[in-house]
DNA sequence: AGCACGCCGACT
DNA sequence: GTCGGCGTGCTC
């Protein structure tokens, strides 16, 4: 046997229902280079196209086989993955149904990838005549030289497709195949790509608006042109929020000498100023025994979990702060997960001030070269403490002994794009493989974590008293319905307008919550009921007094908002109760105290600034939706209204409960964090709710049990595991017939013998939620089962075959476990 | 998916 | 004759 050295490749080009690991000879020359965790580019299908992918391993004696392609080219000159990446990795395929390549991009930070361009040259020493000459006959051929020899020879894809059309690929190969034209393939490093790109008139404003002002086809152009002429430089995004133009509109005016653009850094995140080093922490009693349990665990080198519920104000943070240093006593390290560091500002400047230099921030809001450096420093075992959100759980570290989620009931430890992982499972897989232990921290658990502590599945350390001994506020549940009966139609209860006067006579501050849902700032015509819908999506549009323009939030479509409606010319009308309404009622019931207000139309400041101007300036009343919700403490706060707690409640989802109790205990929580005692008023339409009053008497326990046995009986989460297959297609009877289909294949094989110990139940199709996102219509078929590995084996095989079928061509599927939406 | 191959009708 | 339309099958 002939024998050679040969790699196997995850390869970017292969979509799931080929994945493999795919094998590539290695040239001599790649010989020292291309190991295992090391990114190439490699030859795949029949057009042996460049396709990236990475080394997963390595055979220096593998049997040399006809039909083996040889790598291209090396991309790193040290691997980017080690073999536990790598395992990760193929853990992930396996759970979340998705490529290898897919799960290696999750795993690596954005900063690493190279951005690829594929570059066309004229062969060498061809001149004009020759070219035309082997080209004679070839339409379109004409054009593209045009391009490539007043670009002196070379010029990208993205070129040639603006300059000669979408479908100019045909055309160069032709070329290639007569040996007018050679391609090969660039990689750039996408690194900087958070530089802002700033837009301005690169002519006077006169001759602007001139060009454009009055002209039909100029509508856009002359919407920019406004806009720069009256705020000079702007941001590329501002623009396109502002105008709804798309970048495409603004490169056309670059193009055409209207406009100029220049990069701009973008500004850094502010560092958490130099603080203090911590005062040595003294954890109270029942701190302390929670912290005892924990760190005996994590000395018995064995992976184990433990839930860590914590009244809201019981001090968790004490208590991991205190863990971690243990853990670095230990000369082990820990990762520190949260929903949203940029709303845990106090959270950031605690690590920093316990452990200085050896912990690293991990958050949405960095540069992605910062992010690179950070991950640079990780996998160099110069950092011993990550703390982070949800991508964090990825962050290189080795000898892990400690991984707490904080708020593990968060959806935002949910991926909303494939691989749609839970940060909970990724850590539970790096726990087991470090021997570490998971702490889960919450107020409010999900249903699954309690269940599992119940079960003695995790461990189980209580915190059941405010830190400093502060009490629960008081809860009052305002009847809405009653409300309505006394003649009053706005949504300020009379026990909370009570309320909130007596706040305002002793000099206290207030905080309103509206969990609003879309609703809020939808338009709807007064005379004849219609309401504009996007355009693309089957879902009303809402609507942005920032730029006074409707928007889609599912696909990004934008359009101006309209005072008339199109269908019958009546007046359009702001609808529902949202946060403005709220407001007006405020400042009329009120009209000397002042009001603040936060929601998503009134970012423009910044939460941040908001937030300290209700702190520093006392302003009695802040108004606001789910932001006000999360993390926020101050001390002069005794007063907390829910404006409508039904809202979250009655939605078709099996977590509503759960959400909407762990929300208004949240909320609630909010009041009387100083020494002063707090309360809080619930507004509802039915105050006989089960998950309302449980909420109201914080007393999660009556919440878990009602919830349990519901979830028992309909058999759900913990019960059993649901597999949502979701087909997506632009005809909507294709779909609907794509997705009977599926749910035939899910008969045929759940309801054999061999997974009847699985309870198989199968759902659907039935239209998801949101029937239409950009012009596709979404049916989703539901299995009930247990994921366990044979049955998803099942699952991938249905997928694959699915996507064999020629009649589902141009139909998408993907499957979710137990989402968290 | 993305691409080439192969087969067929339309145009030079 | 050849260009370009679409159905079919494969991807180390």
């Amino acid at each position: 046997m002939e024998t050679a050295v040969i790699v196997k490749v995850a390869v970017s080009a292969a979509p799931y229902s080929i994945d493999k690991p795919y094998d590539y000879l290695v040239p001599g020359e790649l010989i020292e280079t291309a190991g295992p965790g090391v990114r190439v580019t490699v030859p795949f299908g029949r057009g042996n196209r460049a396709s990236e992918g990475i080394i997963l391993a390595r055979n220096d004696a593998g049997e040399k086989k006809e039909g083996l392609k040889p790598l291209q080219a090396v991309l790193d000159a040290e691997p980017v993955l080690d073999s536990d990446g790598i395992a990760l990795a193929l853990w992930m395929r396996q759970r979340y149904f998705c490529t290898l390549f897919e799960a290696v991009k999750t795993i690596l930070p954005a900063g690493l990838w190279y951005r690829f361009r594929e570059v066309w040259h004229l062969v060498d020493g061809l001149d004009r005549a020759a070219a035309d000459a082997a080209v004679d006959g070839m339409k379109r051929a004409a054009a593209v030289l045009d391009v490539l020899f007043a670009a002196n020879g070379s010029a990208d894809l993205d070129t040639l497709r603006d300059a000669c059309g979408e479908d100019v690929s045909d055309t160069l190969k032709a070329m290639q195949k007569r040996e007018v034209v050679s391609c090969e393939t660039a990689a750039k490093r996408k690194i900087g790509d958070k530089a802002r790109r700033m837009v301005e008139l690169a002519i006077s404003v006169e001759e602007a608006i001139a060009l454009t002002e009055g002209k039909k086809r100029m509508a856009q152009r002359y919407e920019v042109v406004q806009l720069l002429a009256a705020n000079g430089c702007t941001s590329a995004a501002d623009l396109c929020y502002f105008t709804g133009v798309s970048m495409a509109t603004l490169r056309a005016m670059e193009k055409s000498g209207m406009v100029a653009f220049s990069e701009e850094e973008e500004l850094r995140v502010p560092q958490p100023k130099q603080v203090e080093p911590g005062v040595p922490i003294v954890l109270n009693e029942e701190q302390q025994a929670a912290f005892d349990e924990i760190l005996s665990l994590t000395r018995k080198e064995r992976a184990e979990a433990v839930l860590l519920h914590g009244i809201t104000g019981s001090g968790k943070t004490q208590v991991y702060l205190r863990l971690v240093q243990e853990i670095l006593k230990q000369g082990r390290r820990a990762i520190v997960l949260v929903p949203e560091i940029v709303l845990t500002p106090q959270m950031m400047q605690k690590f920093t001030s316990y452990f200085g230099d050896q912990v690293v921030m991990l958050h949405s809001s960095l540069r992605m070269s910062e992010r690179y450096d950070q991950w640079k420093r990780i996998r160099r075992g110069e950092v011993q403490v990550v703390l982070g959100t949800r991508s964090a759980i990825f962050a290189p570290m080795k000898n892990l002994g400690l991984i707490i989620l904080d708020e593990e009931q968060e959806n935002s430890y949910q991926s909303e794009n494939p691989p749609r992982y839970h940060t909970r499972d990724i850590a539970k897989y790096l726990c087991a493989r470090d021997k570490a232990v998971l702490v889960l921290g919450s107020a409010t658990p999900t249903v699954e974590t309690a269940w599992a502590a119940d079960q003695g599945n995790y461990r189980k350390a209580l915190l059941r008293s405010r830190y400093n001994d502060q009490s629960l506020p008081r809860v009052m549940i305002a009847d809405l319905r009653e409300e309505i009966r006394n003649g009053n139609a706005g949504m300020i209860s009379a026990v909370l307008r009570q309320e909130l006067e007596e706040n305002l006579k002793r000099g206290e501050q207030s905080i309103l919550f509206l969990n609003r849902r879309g609703s809020s700032r939808m338009l709807l015509c007064g005379e004849c009921g219609h309401v504009p819908e996007c355009p693309r999506c089957s879902v009303p549009m809402t609507y942005h007094s920032a730029n006074g323009r409707l928007m889609c939030h599912y696909c990004g479509h934008s359009e101006r908002s309209r005072e008339t409606c199109p269908e019958c010319g009546g007046m359009i009308k702001h609808i529902g109760a949202g946060t403005q309404k709220v407001e007006e009622e405020l400042r009329e019931l009120f009209p000397e105290a002042g009001i603040l207000r936060m929601d998503a139309d009134t970012t423009s400041g910044g939460h941040e600034a908001i937030l300290s101007r209700f702190e520093k300036e006392k302003i009695p009343i802040l108004l606001g939706t789910q932001m006000v919700a999360k993390g926020l403490d101050f001390e002069n706060v005794t007063l907390v209204g829910v404006l409508s707690a039904d809202i979250s409640l009655y939605v078709d989802n099996y977590r509503a409960a759960e959400r909407t109790f762990s929300l208004l205990t949240q909320v609630v929580g909010r009041a009387g964090r100083g020494n002063k005692a707090g309360r809080a008023v619930i507004q509802t339409y039915t105050p006989g709710n089960d998950v309302i009053c449980s909420a109201a008497q914080q007393d999660y326990d009556s919440f878990y049990e009602s919830e349990i046995r519901m979830r028992r009986m309909r058999r759900y989460p913990p019960f059993a595991d649901l597999f949502t297959f979701t087909v997506s297609g632009t005809e909507e009877g294709n779909v609907l017939r794509a997705a009977a289909g599926v749910r035939e294949s899910l008969r045929q094989i759940f309801f054999a013998p061999e997974f009847t110990a699985t309870e198989p139940e199968i759902l659907g199709p039935a239209p998801a939620p949101v029937l239409k996102v950009n012009n596709r219509y979404r049916y989703r078929c539901v299995l009930i089962g247990k994921n366990d590995k044979a049955t998803r084996e099942q699952v991938s095989r249905i997928l694959k075959e699915f996507a064999f079928d020629r009649a589902h061509r141009g139909l998408n599927i993907f499957v979710d476990c137990n989402t968290m939406e």
